[in-house]
Order: C-alpha cells, then sequence, then structure tokens
RNA sequence: UCCCCGGUAGCUCAAUCGGUAGAGCGGGCGGCUGUUAACCGCUAGGUUGUAGGUUCGAGUCCUACCCGGGGAGCCA
C-alpha cells in the first residue's frame, strides 16, 4: 500500500479508503481495556492525524507501549468519519508497526510548550514541533516564491561566489578562509606568507554578492542571487546571525524608483503566496506566537509602503515631540528608536526612506546632484526594522572612482568593478533582503535564532 | 563589545528577614474515560551554573569566572 502523507489525508481523504501513514507519535491517550488513541505528524502539515488502534489490533498487548511521543511508527488501516471534535476524518488501524522507539524517560521533547531558549539547544528536535514544522514549511515557502517572482519577471538566477578575496565595500568583518595550518604556524613563525596559502592571498567568505550581480546585471538583463552569506560581526541581538540568508536582485535600467517599486511588489508577492500556501501555519503563528501578525501582514499586502527621504524622516522625527535617547541630527544614521517611531508608531505601516547622507554610506550608491545625499533605500518594517537595503548603483567612472578615494578603497583591486563603467556603462540599481529578517516578519517570531534551521552566532556554531 | 536581568528536579517556575528544597507539567505504576493541553490516585527524581569568601548556618549576602536571555551598537 501506497504511503500517503497526512497533509493530503486531511484535506482529501475519504472515508473508506485504506492508507499507510509513516510519521513520528505526538501524543498517545489510553483506554486500558478498549483501545488507544495516537495523534501522528509527518510534517506535510501542522495537524496531527488521529489514529485508533483497537485492543484487537495484532501486537497490541506487546507493542503499544513503545508508541509513545517520539516513536517513529507505520500505520495501516481504513479511513473513517470522526465522531469526535476536532477532526473530520481519522483513521482506524488494522495494523502497526514502532519502526523507532523513543524512550520516555530521555526523550526530551514533551507534549506541553517548551521555551525557544531549551529549543535552540536541542537544534536536532526542535523541527518535530509545532513551531519549528510550521517555520519549516513558510521558510520553504518564502523560498519557493522568491525564485516564482523574479522568474515570472525574466529574471536570471545568478550564483555568485562563496569565497571572496575582495574586502569589499567594508560591510561588515569578514571570516578569513584558509588552509594555512594555523598552530603550527603560531609556534614557528612571526608573519604570515599568504603565498603559501590556498588562493595564494587572503581571502574570506562574501559578505555580499552584489559586485558579481552587477556584472551579470550589466550583460545579461536583470537577476537575482539567493545564497548564504557570512558576517564576523559580534552582534548578539534578535535580528543578527553570523551566517545568513539573502536574496540580491540586479537590474540594468532600472533608477532609485523603479528599484522601490520592485522591492516594495517582491514583499507583498511572497507574503501573498505564503498566505495562499501556509494558511494553517500562518494561523498558528497568529494564535500562539503574536496575535497582530494577520494584521500586520494585511497591513503590508494591502497598503501602499510610506517613502520619504531621509531629511523628511529626520524631520518628521524632530517634530514629533518625542525625547529620543540619541538625537536625531542631520547626517547621522537613524537609531533602531527612531526606525520603530517611524514604522510602529507614526505610519504604523512599511516605510521606505531613501536619499540619505552620502557620508553613512557606500561607496557604490548614486551620488544625487546636491552632492550630499545618495540614492540609496531602505524597507523597514515594524518590530524587524530594515528588511531590505539597496540603491541605484553610481554608474559614471570618474564619480564612482572619487567615491573609492573618498572611502579610503585600494582602488587598484576593483579594476574588474570599474570597468563595468569604462565599457558600456548603464544606469542600475539592486537591493538585498535578508531572508531571516524577512521570516521573522512574516511568522512574527521574535528571535531571528529561531528562523533558520541551525543559527550560527557569536560562540555557537553547534549542530 | 557595552548596559540590564537571570541560572533551583527532564521542562516551566516558587522558596518571606540568611534557618536545612517545593509546585505544575513530563516520567513510572495503578484506576477511569470516544479521547484530543484528557482526567483521578500513588511514586521516583536535587552537590541550587562553577570556584572561592562572609556566617553558628548560604538557593538567598560578597568576589571572580562560565552559560542563557533582553536592550544598544554594527547591519540584512
Amino acid at each position: 500500500m501506497r504511503r500517503q502523507r497526512i497533509a493530503e489525508i486531511l484535506h482529501s481523504g475519504q472515508p473508506g479508503q485504506s492508507v499507510t501513514v509513516l510519521g513520528w507519535v505526538r501524543t498517545r491517550r489510553d483506554s486500558k481495556h478498549g483501545f488507544s488513541f495516537v495523534e501522528v505528524n509527518d510534517g506535510s502539515c501542522l495537524k496531527n492525524l488521529q489514529a485508533i488502534i483497537d485492543a484487537q489490533t495484532p501486537g497490541y498487548a506487546e507493542r503499544i507501549r513503545a508508541v509513545t511521543t517520539g516513536a517513529s511508527v507505520r500505520l495501516e488501516g481504513e479511513l473513517k468519519e470522526s465522531p469526535g471534535k476536532g477532526q473530520r476524518i481519522e483513521l482506524h488501524v488494522r495494523a502497526f508497526d514502532v519502526l523507532g522507539p523513543a524512550d520516555p524517560e530521555t526523550y526530551p521533547l514533551q507534549k506541553k510548550r517548551h521555551s525557544f531558549e531549551f529549543l535552540r539547544e536541542i537544534a536536532h528536535l526542535r523541527p518535530r514541533t509545532n513551531t519549528f514544522g510550521a517555520m519549516t514549511r513558510v521558510r520553504n515557502a518564502v523560498s519557493f516564491a522568491i525564485h516564482e517572482f523574479f522568474q515570472e519577471r525574466g529574471f536570471y538566477y545568478v550564483h555568485t561566489p562563496i569565497i571572496t578575496t575582495s574586502d569589499c565595500e567594508g560591510a561588515g568583518a569578514l571570516f578569513q578562509v584558509t588552509t594555512l595550518d594555523l598552530e603550527k604556524l603560531a609556534r614557528t613563525v612571526t608573519e604570515l606568507d599568504y603565498r603559501h596559502d590556498f588562493f595564494g592571498k587572503p581571502a574570506y567568505l562574501t559578505v555580499s554578492g552584489q559586485l558579481q550581480a552587477e556584472i551579470f546585471a550589466c550583460a545579461v538583463g536583470a537577476c537575482y542571487t539567493f545564497g548564504p552569506t557570512f558576517r564576523a560581526e559580534n552582534s548578539n541581538t534578535t535580528r543578527h546571525l553570523a551566517e545568513f540568508w539573502m536574496v540580491e536582485p540586479e537590474m540594468p535600467f532600472y533608477e532609485l524608483n523603479d528599484n522601490m517599486d520592485l522591492a516594495e511588489e517582491f514583499i507583498k508577492y511572497v507574503i501573498r503566496r505564503v498566505q495562499q500556501r501556509c494558511a494553517d501555519d500562518l494561523e498558528f503563528f497568529n494564535q500562539r506566537i503574536d496575535n497582530t501578525l494577520s494584521d500586520t501582514l494585511a497591513n503590508i499586502t494591502e497598503n501602499r509602503f510610506v517613502r520619504l527621504s531621509y531629511t523628511e524622516a529626520v524631520e518628521i522625527l524632530q517634530r514629533s515631540g518625542r525625547s529620543f535617547e540619541f538625537p536625531v541630527q542631520w547626517g547621522n544614521d537613524l537609531q533602531s528608536e527612531h526606525e520603530r517611531f517611524l514604522t510602529e508608531e507614526h505610519f504604523k505601516a512599511p516605510v521606505i526612506l531613501y536619499d540619505y547622507p552620502r557620508t553613512i554610506k557606500p561607496f557604490y550608491m548614486r551620488l544625487n546632484d546636491d552632492g550630499k545625499t545618495v540614492r540609496a533605500m531602505d524597507v523597514l518594517v515594524p518590530r524587524v526594522g530594515e528588511v531590505i537595503g539597496g540603491s541605484q548603483r553610481e554608474e559614471r567612472l570618474d564619480v564612482l572612482q572619487q567615491r573609492m578615494v573618498e572611502c579610503g578603497l585600494n582602488v587598484e583591486s576593483y579594476q574588474w568593478y570599474l570597468a563595468l563603467r569604462r565599457y558600456g556603462t548603464v544606469p542600475h540599481s539592486g537591493f538585498g533582503l535578508g531572508l531571516e529578517r524577512f521570516i521573522q516578519l512574516i511568522t512574527g517570531m521574535q528571535n531571528i535564532r529561531d528562523c533558520i534551521p541551525f543559527p550560527r552566532t557569536p560562540k555557537h556554531a553547534d549542530f
């Protein structure tokens, strides 16, 4: 008999149908002389399938005691309408096996709620919980929708390198990659000779695929990257990971407004897709994690994002009458409290800020005619903060070179990047979306470490 | 990295003024029931994060360290 997944059974299974189910036991309730209720989950959906194992079922006496929370089982039987509340149909078992028992004395997961802190310590078992099952499905749906969005629009999925030798854009601290025997060298030399390292010079894990994506955008058209990114910052917050996934579209012939349009459309598209495909999971997050979630998401998909310049934002903040811990002053980067005020109190909506002071943004952003601001844009959302950062890129060779010098970069090592402006330069734009922050937004989860299967943060790289 | 809070049973937590360790859940055993956070009874389970110190006496006070969480900075 073919195995059927529980999502399919609960959705379209009919009384009288024979099915085989393979999965993990969530709970068992016994009737001593009658039968046992066993709830099984196979990860295909949030809901469990309720199975009834009668005491007359072959092997019941010997094996039912091994049907405990966490055990893996094979259940064969017939679907019947359920007389009880809480489920449309249930499985009446004809035959069952315990594939792998789970000692209830030591199995860490209980039927009750666990703290997320505890679950992080058992990252190998937390996917078996409701929350992380839902997380896994939502993350999958988000990833798939991201590809759909760009593929439908003719963007190419480009694979940019994970290992890089360019200490690019000063976007955070880098993880170094080496095959040198550091322990041995520490005992024998005082200076490293990178000619003996694998790449013949220092190499690092990428902090962004943007510069390489620009190469392809200026060749084959709009493209996007979607891969892991690494930052060696010693950040200990609910919004930072040392290893995270980033989506970076890059579009030729796009100016900043086109870029903002795309970013807004993109966020709305992905959320709608997840709403369609993971309705149960989102409902779970709304009920158990953050009961403002449904409203937040509806607010995002149904309204236009507020757009205002950095300068206008500064004026609003200064006129707000609020006393912030950090004073608002033109030329300084906005603090978390300022962003939160704008998104959570003043507008109560996502906000796209653009035209930031040149001094607080990287070299590659296009300089405005005022000479003071650059064509940057950040998409800020309630609670999570910056979920997208992007810009129109500086396509003028001379201006770009000057900006690089200004930012203290070694112009020589960026010759390939400058060459894109030297030969057939075009206006172009792009942005980066932090996948886990986006998932935080969509699920309402408080901590980004619970939005990725195996979080990497300072002092944490287990599993 | 800085600031704040915390670390007591497998999990979540309580323990008054410094006076000799408790509950719920989970586990085991028994009972009961078309149950569904099941219910009822019994029961086992602890070097109170680590190392020092103060004290007749420390879970409680002091010092250092380790670990966890939240906030800030950096950023996506």
